[in-house]
Order: structure tokens, then C-alpha cells, then sequence
DNA sequence: CGAACTTTGTGACTTCTTTCACAAATGCTA
DNA sequence: TAGCATTTGTGAAAGAAGTCACAAAGTTCG
């Protein structure tokens, strides 16, 4: 990787060229060009490039990118081949779909611990997982080696809850809370926030010609 | 409004302010000045005067805006007061959660119809909706004057399904799938993609400091 | 081997978004 | 009412992201 800050729009693209590169290798097909790759992701020749320019040098030209080696340079930028461990903060509605929600160790996370504050649910199990006390998370994180904390309680709840995972050390913050939490820079926050998709939806039924 | 183009980023945060004065209105908090509203949302003073001046003065010099005003302003450009009708199509694990998901109604949008392929799961009722097939889509989304359509099927499937909506006449698009869909440019899409959210947390785990 | 063709990698340019900074407007106090 | 303190609204500047366009590198084929 050269110097330059990446935008993280191209991370988020980088998952597409994957996927693409991922099923080409899987045809067997050998190598795409930047405008091929384009077209399949609804991207321009040049942004493919540049995106990957960020990273290196990666193409031939004349001929293109090997889906092979592109496909394992990216897994290795992405992190494909690494996996962390999650915790789970609130295990109510949301929270327990995402226990039982399948999608996570495809991506390698791994749900580890699951908290909730109500006392009528500490000690049950989910699965695998049995639901500590919030006063066990800094703890937990510690000797589990947890780097990603969920939050699925309710949006008074969350900035507390994000208080406890900071302090506890966890590396990023995935919100379903549709709140605007206030954490130290060197966190990661990432909003998942359903509700905000709606809405921006209805905003653009209003104002459309 | 102005005749400017407003960026979509400064749509996702005008849901924000709203949140902020709703609450404060409620609190009998009758003026906020922009300082102190970005404080609460992370954002700077001059941001939020900039993203509100698309919209108009609402603002009174030396004291702020009024809460109230800022509010029923903020509802009436989000279109908080209108409601849509929505179908579903794609009536798995997460289209059956969708169909129970109780956040539509806050945001002003109304499922009233769901759509499958298969056979077994046509004519069976998921609350008040009777899933219907995905032939019938063209006419149910012209009876019953739907707007928004949700992708909840696989990402095979996606495509094919977002041709349909498209023909069928809707104007907005919620994926769920996690392909890149091509509509006209008259459709808004809108991508949720839990994968992609995730992946982008794992990158940020392999590459920090 | 050489000419014609393809495709990359990357600076320059353009467009979009955010921040700065200040005149103008209003509130507050004596 | 005068003067000081706030706070808005908005052009201008800065910064970020995306597009263009072309030299350089590599491929293909007679």
C-alpha cells in the first residue's frame, strides 16, 4: 500500500471485486481487464483501477488482471483470512436474531459472549452462548480477546453500553442503535441503522420529479 | 428549497437533527443554535447551518432556531406526514422477519403485500398479508398503488426480481441482496447489506494501528 | 521481429462536500 | 436607545473523491 489515506467507499467496493473475481476464478475464466470488472459492478474502468492502485500493482497490461492472484490479494487486504471474536451487548429482540444470524463466521466473526442488563435473562443460553451480566464484560472482552462489540439495546441504553465496550478495550463498535455515540477516535463505529434507510427512502418519494 | 443539489449525505443527517429537536421540543426547549446542535450530533456548527440552508431560514439570528419550527419544518421536507405502501418480495427467514418488523409503520411505510416464487409458501398468511406469487406483481403493485419495493430473495434471484419491480412501476428500491442491481436511473436504490458492513469492520481490524 | 492493438497505472482535472470566516441580523443590558 | 454579545446565512477556500486521458508496458499476429 503507497501512502495515501484509502477512502473507505473503496474498501467497501474491494468486497465487490472480490466477489466478482471470486466467481470468475471459480469459472476457471484466468484473467479480467479494470473495464470488464467495471462493467460487472456498475463502476467505471478508471475507478477499478485506482481503487486498487491504492494497494499496488496488481495488473499486467494488455491483458489485464489473474482472477487468481487478484482474488488472493484482496482476501489478504480485506482480512479475508483472519477471524475475530464478537460480542453481543443486549439480547433482546434484535439482539437474539443476531445471535442465531448465521452470516457472521462467513465473514470471520465469531460471536463469543453475549450481555444483558435485565436479570431474567442472565444465565440462560442461546445456543452456544450463555447471557452474562453487563458487570462481566470488561472482564469477558480481556480473557475472550473480544475486538468487536455489538450494540442491540435500545437507544437510551447504547451510549452507556459503548462507554463500557471502549473502556473494556473492544476496537470497533457495531451500532444498531439509531443514536450518535461518542467514542475516542482510535474506535471504529459502524451505524447500522434500518430506520435511517426507511427514512431516506420516504424523503426521496416526497421530493422525486 | 434553493435550487441547489442537496448531497445525501446531508438527507441521513437532517434525520439526526430531527431526533435532536423532537426530544428537546419535549423537554419545553423552545431554541437551540447550531453550536450546540452539532455538538449533540457530532457534527460542526457550520455544518448543520449549511445542511439546513438547502432547506430554507429557519433560523433566528443571535438566538437559534426554534425548536417547534425546526421540527414541523424537518417533518414536513422529510415527508415524515405522508405514508407509503411497500411490497415484499422474497419471503424467507428475512422477508418473514421484515413482515413482522414493526418499524415500517414509524417511518410512514405500510407492507401490503409480499410476493414469493415458490409454490408451497403462495396462499399462506403472514399476519394480515397472503403471500401472493411474484406473477401477480405487476397488477397488486398497480391496485394497491405501491411505491417501494424490498429485494429479500437470494442473490441469484435479485436481478430478476428488480426487472419485475421496475416494470411493475415502483420508484424505490430496499435490497437486501448482495449484488448490484441495474435499474433505471429513475429508481432509487437503496443497497442494505449487513455482509458489507461487516467485512468493512474486519479491514479496519487487519489494517489500524 | 515489427506493427497494430490492448490495457494498466497515474498525474491532472473536475466535481462534490466540508470548513472557514465574516457581514448582517437580532437579542440583551444598562 | 446605545453598545456589546450572539448567532445566522452564505460566499470563498480547502479538502476529498471520482473521471479523464495518455505514456508506458505487454500481447498478438503476420
Amino acid at each position: 500500500m503507497n501512502g495515501k489515506k484509502v477512502p473507505e467507499t473503496t474498501i467497501s467496493r474491494l468486497f465487490t471485486y472480490l466477489r466478482e473475481v471470486t466467481e470468475l476464478a471459480d469459472l476457471n475464466i484466468r484473467t479480467i481487464s479494470s473495464s470488464e470488472l467495471g462493467e460487472r459492478t456498475n463502476l467505471s474502468d478508471a475507478q477499478v483501477r485506482k481503487d486498487l492502485g491504492y494497494f499496488g500493482q496488481f495488473g499486467v497490461s494488455g491483458s489485464g488482471y489473474d482472477t487468481q492472484e487478484l482474488k488472493k490479494a484482496l482476501e489478504k487486504i480485506l482480512g479475508k483470512n483472519k477471524t475475530w471474536n464478537v460480542a453481543v451487548v443486549g439480547v433482546g429482540q434484535l439482539g437474539s436474531a443476531l445471535l442465531s444470524y448465521s452470516g457472521f463466521e462467513k465473514h470471520g466473526l465469531e460471536i463469543v459472549a453475549a450481555f444483558d442488563a435485565d436479570p431474567k435473562r442472565i444465565g440462560k443460553k442461546v445456543g452456544a452462548i450463555t447471557i452474562q451480566s453487563v458487570d462481566e464484560l470488561a472482564k469477558t472482552v480481556d480473557n475472550k480477546g473480544i475486538s468487536i462489540g455489538i450494540i442491540a439495546v435500545s437507544a437510551d441504553a447504547a451510549q452507556e453500553v459503548a462507554d463500557k465496550l471502549t473502556e473494556a478495550g473492544v476496537s470497533c463498535i457495531l451500532n444498531f442503535a439509531p443514536v450518535n455515540l461518542n467514542v475516542p477516535d482510535r474506535i471504529k463505529v459502524k451505524d447500522v441503522d434500518l430506520s435511517r434507510e426507511l427514512e431516506t427512502l420516504s424523503y426521496f418519494l416526497v421530493n422525486r420529479k
